[in-house]
RNA sequence: GCUCGGGUGGUGGAAUGGCAUACACGACGGCCUUAGAAGCCGUUGCCGCAAGGCGUGCAGGUUCAAGUCCUGUCCCGAGCACCA
């Protein structure tokens, strides 16, 4: 029985069969109750998830784990317990839910795995799942196992390829040399992570950046958006600046200077002189630009070196060379630089500047090149200082005029120049330094028709000259750079890309509709190779098998070893492919062809799988146009905070290249993002083996029970906050389900005696009961579990004082319960006589009414000190309540001989009488 | 350095500007028990016999009223970090 499923409402409960029925014990013995009710659910597929329907959908989503030889992590429960909780809660009030599980298998540890062991990475990866798996299972999430999937699964990656060709086919990916950590001794390349101090952290081999052919995703064409439509998705403020940061818009100017023909540079007749163009977000200090930067691997800095400079420039852009942008920055106590002997012609003014490079300024930002204006930039003011390079402040601030102070027009010897200005209006005195640095915006001074403009203002102006004269415009830039999206690796999506020459690829380009506009290309001894993607329908490329998971030696994967894989006659109509060492197939589409040997990283399959859990099994598209419009996407994502950026903004770009497609009917992928805090171990430090203060949920599950677990993951504190484990604490929930359980339970494993469907209960019983369905709810809709557990455990203490208890209290407390415990709940509710699944009730309604209070408390304070408390009917008035306060006689003493000075009063809720002191 | 988030009992934490410390842990006392476990009842911010006073990192401010709003400051945590 499906919960709520379209079924008629006699088929929903079927004739009771001996997996519905309670479990015999008379305690309350988790290890029998719990499994028996996870038989049930799965044998009877109780959270099966069905498309279509009437009932409005709900999809929550947890962020689908690595599945790690070390097993379930306690920080994998916490999430998952709340989207459970959610689940289960929106199934209650009539939603058709989604819930699925998957597992994003590729990556780098089980392929280290398999070069220490010899075994197959895949061998590895499904013995982890099954491991994953059975702890999943252990701790009764509601997961649609019928929607499992793994990115490593063909079915799976097949789709992960075709996007891949979507985008490749827009332009979106191209090939380029890009530096990567390499290990001359391993002969290999190494991740990020595999780079500890400079060393290799197998080995401890030095390690060097080189240059190495790597796909690329052209995200930084999504920029705008991805950083525009963060407007329209409920995520943490936190989680959207740093999405904001990352992308870095900032908007400026570009700006040409002319470079400044130098008589020692070599003389080119006709060749125009070359331009330097810089990016700046303060074209207003043009004026006050003294000298310009290159970044250490400019294009012209080879054509502006002069020949005396030549062997400091060149020691200088190898040691650059070198540092990773690591280590740069790590250095970046003290500026560095080498002039290369030429100067530049500032546009504003003509004034001939030198060119320097240093590696302050960075290749992959802007223009790679900057006019430095050492007043009003702390960079380029540290740098002058260091190469005594001159400093001229345009940019001032207005001050009161200052009779002591004489107005200059020349810098004085202090560096403090007065000027005085019209300033909107008004003569003022602009004070500027010649001698310091000050950023931040003022009024523009020695800059010619900027004069006397504030910032903003001298911005537009400038920037208009500059479009006007044609030497520069208004730009805008960003931080994001693209995505470098290959790795060097065997546990991957294998590209589905083969290598052809010019020729080839004319002739396959007349035949196929699926190319990018311009070719993508690489050259490698003066061949250049032309990649011409795989057709759609020769999906997927499936890995080779390798004799060895040893990277190539040369830079490439291990797939470059498999000669009969990699080298091949290529059928580029349809997509067949035979080894190279065959004679060539009779046919006019067979060209000689060599496949692309890089993988892509694990991001890949993570980009998409939420679209994915919409119509696993489909083999004809990704999923079903169907099943993307009914389930559309998640309505709630949990995970950790670590992926705020990378993994939220590929699966983003992802999403809305697909959109642009038109197959899928949403912008953005995650309408509403939470992230669960880290859980510490018990000493308060980030759990760790090497500390020893690792909890296991395995471990917990077999002392306390599955329900006991959930329960204290969500009790720790707020789910967002970072909270340390205590083995002391999980005792008082642990107390919590045994107390609910002996007010449910007699001592023979009864029902006990005190339920009744006649009982007469006390009426702040019955009060309870609503104020707890409101509250439960309101909490669970707001992740707020952890105030929802108080509201149960006050419940529970008053359930257990009350003499009598009607039963439909106690049932619609084992329904709000049920999200949290519900193992225990489906069990009481099977004991008092309720065909399972308490999962299939519907969420019990509360009664308004019943949560007034007819009397409330009154706090009575004397200017504003608690002085004694009043108790009165809901809605009497402040004149009646001030009449009992002054006779009160806690109240009264406080009172006697003093002047009223003014009341306050709030309704139901405090009187506050203010006195003469 | 920049940008965020947070400092509340012995502990985890709770509090639409309106009783600070809900709920839980721990501790203490009691009941039950041959004993223990479990359970139940009570006490538990600090000072004080009490009346009362003082208390949400620290210093100010706004308000009849501040954990909550404002200013400054210290500490802790996270992210970014030469982005022109």
């Amino acid at each position: 029985m499906t919960c709520g499923g379209r079924l008629a409402q006699s088929e929903r409960f079927p004739p009771l069969s001996s997996p519905a029925m309670p479990t015999a014990c008379t305690d309350y013995n988790f290890t029998q109750i719990e499994p028996h009710w996870q038989t049930f659910w799965e044998e009877q597929r109780t959270f099966r998830a069905e498309t279509g329907g009437t009932r409005p959908k709900y999809y929550v989503l947890d962020m689908f784990p690595y599945p790690s030889g070390a097993g379930l992590h306690i920080g994998h429960p916490e999430g998952y317990t709340a989207t459970d909780i959610v689940a289960r809660y929106k199934r209650a009030k009539g939603f058709n839910v989604l819930h699925p599980i998957g597992w994003d298998a590729f990556g780098l540890p089980a392929e280290q795995h398999a070069v220490k062991t010899g075994t197959h990475p895949a061998t590895n990866t499904a013995a982890n799942i099954t491991n994953f798996k059975r702890q999943i299972k252990a701790l009764g999430f509601s997961y649609d196992w019928d929607r499992e999937l793994a990115t490593t699964d063909e079915k799976y990656y097949r789709w992960t390829q075709w996007i891949f060709l979507q985008l490749f086919s827009r332009g979106l990916a191209y090939v380029d040399e890009r530096p990567v950590w390499w290990c001359p001794e391993l002969r290999t390349v190494l991740a990020n992570e595999e780079v500890v101090d400079g060393k290799s952290e197998v080995g401890g081999f030095p390690v060097e950046r080189r240059n190495l052919r790597q796909w690329v995703l052209r995200i930084t064409a999504y920029a705008e958006r991805l950083l525009a439509d963060l407007k329209d998705v409920d995520w943490p403020d936190s989680t959207k600046r740093m999405q904001e940061a990352w992308i870095g818009r900032s908007e400026g100017a570009e700006v040409s200077f002319e470079v400044a023909q130098a008589s020692s540079l070599p003389q080119q007749a006709g060749r125009k002189p070359a331009l330097l163009k810089v990016f700046t977000t303060r074209p207003d200090t043009l004026f006050g630009c003294t000298y310009m930067v290159l970044a250490p691997e400019h294009l012209l800095v080879e054509d502006l070196t002069t020949p005396a400079q030549r062997d400091a420039v060149a020691a200088y852009r190898k040691k650059a060379a070198g540092k990773s942008d690591l280590e740069r920055t790590d250095l970046a106590k003290e500026k560095s630089g080498v002039f290369t002997g030429s100067y530049a012609i500032n546009p504003v003014n003509g004034e001939r500047v030198p060119v320097w490079i240093a590696d302050y300024v960075l290749t992959g930002y802007g223009t790679g090149a900057i006019m430095a204006v050492p007043a009003h930039d702390e960079r380029d003011f540290e740098f002058a200082k260091q190469f005594g390079l001159s400093i001229r402040a345009v940019v001032g601030k207005t001050e009161l005029l200052a009779f002591d102070i004489v107005p200059s027009a020349t810098v004085p010897d202090h560096g403090l120049q007065t000027i005085p200005m019209t300033v909107e209006g008004k003569l003022r005195a602009v004070n500027c330094y010649h001698k310091h640095c000050v950023a931040g915006e003022g009024i523009a001074v020695n800059s010619g028709f900027l004069d006397g403009l504030p910032t903003a203002e001298a911005k537009k102006k400038i920037i208009d000259w500059l479009e006007a004269k044609a030497v520069g415009k208004k730009t805008v830039t960003y931080k994001l750079r693209d995505w470098l999206f290959s790795r060097q690796r065997y546990w991957g999506e294998p590209f589905p890309i083969v290598w052809l020459n010019e020729a080839d690829y004319r002739r396959a380009a007349a035949v196929r509709m699926d190319l990018p506009a311009s070719p993508v290309t690489f050259a490698q001894d003066g061949v250049t190779h032309f990649a011409l993607p795989l057709p759609a329908g020769a999906l997927p490329l499936t890995l080779p098998e390798v004799s060895s998971y040893l990277p190539s030696g040369n830079g490439e994967s291990p797939l470059a070893n498999v000669t009969d894989w990699l080298e091949i006659w290529f059928n580029f109509k349809t997509g067949e492919s035979l080894p190279a060492a065959q004679p060539s197939p009779a046919g006019e589409h067979w060209v000689r062809g060599r496949r692309e040997t890089n993988t892509m990283p694990q991001w890949a399959g993570s980009c998409w799988y939420y679209l994915r859990f919409t119509d696993p099994t489909n083999d004809t598209a990704f999923a079903s146009p169907e099943a993307l419009r009914y389930w559309g996407v998640p309505d709630l994502y949990v995970g950790g905070a670590e992926h705020a950026v990378l993994h939220l903004l590929y699966a983003r770009f992802w999403h809305k290249v697909l959109f642009d497609l038109g197959v899928v009917p949403q912008s953005e992928p995650f309408t509403k993002l939470f992230h669960q805090g880290i859980i510490l171990g018990e000493d308060g430090e980030k759990m760790s083996k090497s500390r020893g203060n690792v909890v296991s949920p395995d471990t917990i599950i077999a002392s306390h029970g599955t329900d006991t677990l959930r329960l204290y993951l969500m009790f720790l504190g707020p789910l967002e906050a970072m909270k340390p484990w205590s083995m002391q604490q999980i005792e008082g929930v642990h107390r919590f389900l045994h107390k609910v359980w002996r007010e449910c339970v007699a001592a023979d494993g009864g029902v006990n005696p005190k339920i009744s469907a006649t009982a007469t209960e006390p009426a702040e019983l019955t009060r309870l009961r609503h104020e707890t369905i409101k509250k439960v709810g309101d909490d669970i809709e707001a992740l707020r579990f952890n105030t929802a557990i108080s509201q149960m455990m006050i419940f529970a203490n008053a359930l257990q004082k009350a003499p009598a208890v009607s039963r439909a209290t106690v049932l619609a407390f084992l329904q709000v319960l049920a999200p949290f415990a519900p193992h225990l709940a489906e069990e009481l509710w099977a004991r008092l006589g309720e065909k399972p699944s308490v999962q299939c009730a519907p969420w019990p309604q509360f009664d308004a009414a019943q949560l007034v209070a007819t009397e409330k408390k009154i706090v009575v304070q004397v200017n504003g000190k608690h002085r004694g408390e009043i108790v009165a009917p809901t809605g009497t008035a402040q004149a009646a309540i001030l009449a009992l306060a002054v006779k009160n006689e806690r109240i009264a003493p406080h009172l006697v001989g003093k002047t009223f000075k003014r009341i306050i009063f709030v309704p139901e809720k405090i009187l506050n009488i203010v006195v003469e002191q």
